[in-house]
DNA sequence: ACTTACATACATTCATGTATGTTTGTATTA
DNA sequence: TAATACAAACATACATGAATGTATGTAAGT
């Protein structure tokens, strides 16, 4: 094939990734192979692998490119985290409704939820998702530290366990929503009362 | 190889089970394929297929040997929850006690709750699965009415959304605690704990 | 001219499914 | 009760189809 300009070869660089994205939420992340993720973007192996070393790789430009930036500003945001237990709730819903209606993020997200099974024990890319998971639970542990202190938490658990349990929480949701079966949980529809079942019980105005 | 007696098979099929088992925990479902199943129960394919047509019926056999029973006492004792709420705090409590030392029923849960990452949309296994999430959820729902209808739940939030809510929250502690990163959450040792910033924030005394 | 941005081709490995072979338990029958 | 037929419980072999990684070709951009 004949050379593209640099402009060309960045759109098709988008463009497996928006097929990967395509293929990881339609197949499954491990039932699509990198022959789907080419052809399905118009083009061949070949392309996909000068742009990237393999799946993995793929799985990982996905993440920064749809999804790095939101993470940063939900972790920033919540190190911000005031006493002011209804700032937080409303940031914690308005955070979940912009994620639900932003596709790619989903799709980033679906991968790191449910997508990747199981990765080998060493693989870059399991310290790459165990990396983010991290940040997030320390997120949320700094917020909990915060509120508590301003005695909006009645219970007295560690902030540790408050973080577990609310990224439990978040995390079972947002399984719930993207798995296959039970079309009855939707978060579009039912997420703010969802959320207020955990942070109206646990947080006190 | 020679016929073995009705005994003997029944035992090779145990150990194909076992080993199964054994190698969805440690490699992941997807990544485990039906000759390392066989071979590490010291058979061959051909004795796994004699016993299963696949390995989505290995996955339903594990299931039934070690998690049926179980699952559906679950649901026995859901359907009878009355309106004591530490009676019910206390049921879940013992009950996920009892299934975190059940080595056997927890590859069972692990295989459901993030072994199988995607499945054919229109495979047996999917709607094997989607049938005990469906049961699990159900039950949750009876309880809560009753719990409800004994004013123990102060949030008026509807029945299936509680239902929904603790069943997001159980699998994401699950999730978490089987997770191959995250060592730092262990149902074994905060349990309890993480149980009760649900249960004791939504269900009053 | 040299490298980029791919396509094409090739080699290899792996996983599945099926077909077939083999031995022996087990029920049947005389 | 012993001979026999049948089928159970596998092992072995084969055919096939991915999927991956790599090596090489090639035309155009710079």
């Amino acid at each position: 094939m004949a050379r593209k300009t640099k402009a060309e070869a960045q759109k098709t660089l988008n463009e497996l990734l928006d097929a990967a994205a395509w293929l990881f939420q339609t197949k499954g992340v491990n039932h699509t192979t990198l022959n789907h993720i080419a052809s399905h973007a118009g083009v061949t192996r070949g392309a996909l692998y000068w742009h990237f070393a393999n799946k993995d790789a793929v799985i990982m430009a996905l993440w920064e490119r749809d999804a790095a930036v939101p993470h940063s500003q939900i972790i920033q945001m919540l190190s911000n985290v005031s006493g002011n237990a209804d700032e937080f709730k409303q940031l914690i819903k308005s955070e979940l409704g912009a994620a639900l209606n932003n596709a790619a993020l989903m799709q980033a997200l679906r991968m790191i939820l449910l997508g990747v099974e199981r990765l080998e024990n060493d693989s870059e890319l399991q310290s790459f998702l165990a990396e983010r998971h991290q940040q997030m639970r320390d997120g949320f542990k700094k917020a909990f530290i915060a509120l508590q202190a301003a005695g909006k938490v009645p219970l007295n658990s560690r902030p540790e366990a408050l973080a577990t349990s609310f990224w439990a929480y978040l995390k079972g949701l947002m399984q719930l929503h993207l798995e296959p079966y039970n079309q009855d949980v939707d978060l579009l529809k039912d997420g703010d009362e969802l959320l207020n079942i955990w942070l109206d019980a646990v947080i006190s105005d």
